[in-house]
DNA sequence: TATAAATAGGATAATATTATCCGAAATAAA
DNA sequence: TTTATTTCGGATAATATTATCCTATTTATA
């Protein structure tokens, strides 16, 4: 569904939050080991999410990765997807049509466009905030 | 959301159908050259589904593949997807958690759950026939 | 101002996916 | 039985994604 970059993105961005509802940075290498991910790779998806400022960077000593607090409930889970996967997931051919649209139809237009629609009301509808409490609150965890 | 290999094997698939219910055995070039895609790697996805024995494969002179007549109705478009891409669509984490359920959910656990049952639903209930029966009338394509 | 601590970003490597090529095996028909 | 046709399947190549490494740049503090 989503890409490893994606997925990761998600769980560093909500690791992110908790912390700064905490008023504490994070650094790449503590993401990493907190969503169980590449740490590398993972720092090069944060520059994606800093150039799309979804989540800011402060260098030198002291700095790390931080989200404002007041941002947090606004920041919903498309804007994270949108700005590493783009918008294919819901934009594009489910068959990889170049031209696909009402006029035009693949096979499974209109069987997908309401599983494609539900995807993209959900991910417009999920705030960054509620994500950050359920892991807060113990009730969903980043990683096994 | 599909891989591409599952997008030639979707497209693949109900051409090779609307052919069988003229009975029609096709070629992997006539295949490629109607659902525009690269031929040998189509012939590779072929195998896969004739493995799978969604299709039908008669080797030799004027063989070519097929699809008996009187499974059309029956083949899901589930089949097809969980040949070439397995479950993991509907099956793995949305975010790649390695174990992932209602004891131990990742955050969008229960924001996908509805998602991911409404994608199965559609792919489990859509059948080839009605795909191939839309492409003879007119009313979808299979390429641009 | 010097130093240590951090992110930024380019270069490169590893792996997975997509794609191509070619000979082997099977089969219908001459 | 030979030949032409066609799928099968292994080897290889191209491309995209994922992952790593190293240096440059920035910045707070001593």
């Amino acid at each position: 569904m989503f890409s490893k970059a994606c997925e990761y993105g998600i769980k560093a961005t909500i690791f992110i939050a908790i912390n700064s509802l905490d008023s504490r940075r994070v650094s790449p290498k503590e993401i990493a080991e907190e969503i169980n991910s590449p740490q590398a790779f993972t720092a090069k998806i944060l520059q994606a999410l800093v150039r799309h400022k979804i989540i800011n960077s402060v260098k030198g000593a002291y700095g790390g990765f931080e989200i404002d607090k007041k941002e947090i409930a606004s920041i919903k889970l498309s804007q994270i997807v949108n700005a590493i996967d783009g918008d294919k997931i819901y934009k594009g051919c489910g068959l990889g049509l170049e031209i696909c649209d009402e006029n035009h139809p693949c096979p499974v237009h209109d069987n997908f466009k309401e599983v494609r629609e539900g995807l993209k009301f959900m991910l417009e509808n999920t705030s960054l905030e509620e994500l950050a409490m359920n892991i807060q609150s113990g009730v969903s965890f980043l990683k096994v």
